[in-house]
Formats: C-alpha cells, sequence, structure tokens
DNA sequence: TTTCGTGCAAATCATTTGCATTCCA
DNA sequence: TGGAATGCAAATGATTTGCACGAAA
C-alpha cells in the first residue's frame, strides 16, 4: 500500500500520521471495514482519532480514485474496499460477512447500454456464503 | 396494480385506504420514488399521511416480495421499485433519474458462485443518461 | 370488544459541519 | 510561518419507536 502513501506524496496532499494509519488499515483489511470499523482500530494506535477525520480521509481517498465506496450497507453503515478496480460482491446474510466476487460479467461493466454512457458499474449479490453453508449441513447431521 | 390489491387480501392483510393509496401510486410510478416522493404524492389526498405509516406500508411490501428496495440511494434516501422481478438499474449523475436496465446477465443472477447461494441480485451503473448526453452535444454546438 | 393501523412527537443513529487548536510543509 | 488537518461538540437528516387514539373485523 506504500504505492498509494507515493502517489499521494506525488499529488501533493499532505500527510499526516491519522491519514497513513488509515491507509495502512485499508492497505490490509479484507473485510470491507465500516467507518466504525476503521476509526476503532486506529484509535489503539491514536486514542484522539475522531470520526471526523475518518471521514474526511476516507472522502478524499474515494476522490482520489485510491479506494471505493460500496452501495451496499453493512446494517445501515458506509463499507469501504480498498480495492479501487472494478469488481462485484457478495453479501452473506447469515453472517454479514461482504466478499469480493472474481467474475467478468460481459454487461455489468464500462461501456454503453440503451444509449447511455456508463462510466462506474458495481453488482451485488446476496444471499448465503459457503461457510454459513457448511455450518447448516452440519447442524442437521 | 389491482393484483396487488388481490393478493394482499388473500394474505389477510388488513387493506387501509392509506395502503391502497400506496400501493395505487407506486403502480403508476416509473421514476423509483424516494418515500418522501410518496409521502408528498398522497398527503395531497390524506393530508394525515405520516412518515411512520410510509414507512410501515413500505416494509410490508418488501417482506412480502411485491417492491424491492434499492441499494443505490438517492442522495442518502432509500428508494422504491414496484417491479420485484431481478433487472438492474442506471443512476445518471447528472439529472440523478434512476433507469430499470433490460439487460440480462449471465452471471450477476440468482444460483451458485464460488459455493454461495446467490438468492438476489442487483447490479447498478453510474454514469450519464442519453437524454443528458444529447443536451451536453447540442450545448456544444 | 379486541386487535391492528395510524399519526404525532420524541428518540436514534450515521454522517456532516463549525470552529478553535494543532500540525505539516 | 501560513494554510491545511485535526478533534471536539453541536447540528443535521433519514429512519425508527412509543404510545394514545381511531378504525376494522
Amino acid at each position: 500500500m506504500m504505492e498509494i502513501i507515493e502517489r499521494l506524496k506525488v499529488k501533493g496532499i499532505t500527510l499526516t500520521p491519522q491519514r497513513i494509519a488509515i491507509v495502512e488499515f485499508l492497505g490490509k483489511s479484507v473485510a470491507h471495514p465500516t467507518v466504525e470499523d476503521i476509526h476503532k482500530a486506529i484509535k489503539r494506535k491514536y486514542p484522539t482519532m475522531s470520526m471526523a477525520t475518518v471521514y474526511s480521509t476516507l472522502r478524499l481517498l474515494k476522490e482520489l480514485g485510491e479506494i471505493q465506496e460500496l452501495s451496499i450497507m453493512k446494517r445501515g453503515k458506509a463499507c469501504f474496499d480498498p480495492n479501487p478496480k472494478l469488481h462485484h460482491h457478495f453479501l452473506c446474510r447469515k453472517c454479514g460477512k461482504i466478499l469480493d466476487m472474481d467474475v467478468d460479467c460481459p454487461i455489468i461493466k464500462k461501456g454503453w447500454v440503451s444509449g447511455c454512457r456508463v462510466e462506474e458499474a458495481q453488482a451485488y449479490l446476496y444471499g448465503v456464503c459457503s461457510e454459513c453453508l457448511k455450518k447448516e449441513q452440519s447442524a442437521k447431521e
């Protein structure tokens, strides 16, 4: 994730310890954290870290195209994906986990559809993940 | 939309004038209205109609599978689609309009993906709609 | 009569904003 | 040093909830 830091530096973005901490946390996260998740995690290191700072840094990173915010919401809370590239998501209704889907849909992508210019695309699948299905199976036996 | 009313009756749902008004409004709406849109429209006929009633009726209809709530949000507000069948949506960043997309994606649908059971799927496309593109074009000339 | 829906107001909760203080370049 | 970032608290705005009243079976 140091590449992000480099790009921010090149763009003249002020690199505060808080911002670096957020970028580093996002870089190693795989769970599509909410603002609260991020705040809680970083508060251990920086006890004064405020929600306002987390919100503003996330907005900055989003505007710079370094991360993406998902339209799917974890129980009403926004969540973020450190991977800004086009990919889709699966939300498990049992455990609430969000999984990245590496499916390449020929239609849901940038380009043209019915005369409209598509600049961004996101697909959301909802259901039960393989882990939860396994648990259901064992419970039955 | 009278079929919905029929189905509600069969299921033993109490049919109040307010609920009927909401169902009728949704039935003839094509613009994916927000809760506020619905409330405002019906308030003309029923001046005492409260937001709480709109919210509770929408939740009821959603739980019964008669309508769907979109994960895409009109400026932070939830919006609803009277068509509960699987289809996708396009949000125009210029005019804010949401269009139904009649594309049949072979991957973004119910079924199985990577060991997960997909019960519901929604794809969202973001960009500029054909109308706004036309306006842009004329402005240039 | 008894249950259920309505509508008002108050409560909730995520997110935003104002502003004084502090920090990076 | 100067402009930008931080952090606190207060404000905002969508949605939910509690509860008394009224309507429906």
